[in-house]
DNA sequence: CACTTTAGAGAACGAACGTTCTCACTGTCA
DNA sequence: TGACAGTGAGAACGTTCGTTCTCTAAAGTG
């Protein structure tokens, strides 16, 4: 009954610690030092975890990339019907807008800071961006529309999260998805 | 035939140099010093100017919204039939995402990057929205279409921007615009 | 010509930050 | 027990950055 932690959950717990402050205060406005504090270890054992902060950064990305890819699929999957898995999208956008500490996309955020100065971040928001893309298309054939319809529900996803974080309302979803409606019935499916 | 500038003229020399290092690597990559080389002038001329980088980001995001403005306005106003100005929009972006340096909204990258840290960013990026919101919703109402119609269209142009940003290509101009076409259909006008 | 004002060039300052180092302490194993 | 590896706490280091100050020379003014 050790209450000393194993390795895993010292990374984990460094890197939910981040995330929330990243999001929160935006990742330029975070020292390391922020971020011992709010993980509750030593400097000594934060580095040694992660080398630099650009390691952090990106371990960071990656969580958020698996909350996105987890909870979306949650809100699909619960749906049968595949014209309405479509829709199921922007119902996920809705939830997560209306949290309290909502401030758009992670990854829109970090690449418009650091995508011209990080190599590597840039990377993985494109790399995220992509994977939801395909998804999205892939939902799209399911349901027997056109390739043509993946891109533009995708494009009403992403403008939905950076309307819905500057107007700081969460209006956008719902608009999105009466727009994705209309181009899923246009697409006559 | 002096060629000493007016203080106008140097005013808006800082903010052309401020912008372009602003926009290409974002705001916290660029110090103050490397706005005076852009410049050309000396530190204390800069502090004349703008008290403050604060104020220095306030009147780059201020001329951003001019150009913004004046790029949609005339695009859509060279266009006569009202249905054909809603979608002049989409084409105005497709221009911009060619351009060799773009790199995405400069609203949307100061917003995510300092919009939780800076009240006074925060809300001029929200003025921008809502003024081309408003916009929008104007041209919706010249064509005849209904309210709900605006909002949908705004997105898709967020939508656009950002995906166009990350995935360093313009095909999202297209993509919103084909979008953008399907809504307007739909909403019979 | 003196005297004041202005402005350029850039050194300097103080804070913040990413990263490393020191030191004391703890547990381990011979 | 005693040498030693590992770790926490945080001081320290080197750099960057926003901002201010100094010094100097030029320009305006009587």
């Amino acid at each position: 009954m050790s209450e000393i932690s194993t390795p895993a959950d010292r990374r984990q717990r460094i890197v939910d610690a981040a995330d929330e402050l990243f999001y929160t205060r935006g990742i330029g406005q975070v020292g390391m030092d922020a971020v011992r504090d709010a993980a509750g270890i030593s400097l000594r054992a934060l580095y040694t975890e992660f080398p630099s902060k650009d390691d952090l950064i990106v371990a960071v990305l990656g969580k958020r990339h698996t909350m996105w890819t987890n909870g979306v699929t949650a809100k699909v999957d619960a749906i049968a019907e595949p014209r309405q898995k479509l829709l199921a999208v922007y119902d996920y956008l809705a939830d997560w807008f209306g949290d309290a500490d909502f401030r758009g996309c992670g990854f829109i955020n970090a690449f418009g800071e650091l995508g011209a100065a990080n190599a590597q971040v840039a990377e993985t928001v494109r790399a995220h961006k992509a994977d939801f893309q395909r998804y999205v298309d892939s939902l799209v054939k399911d349901a027997g529309g056109p390739a043509s319809l993946g891109p533009q529900l995708a494009i009403l996803a992403e403008g939905a999260q950076t309307t819905a974080a500057i107007a700081g309302t969460t209006d956008a979803a719902r608009h999105a998805r009466a727009a994705a409606e209309s181009l899923v019935a246009a697409a006559g499916i």
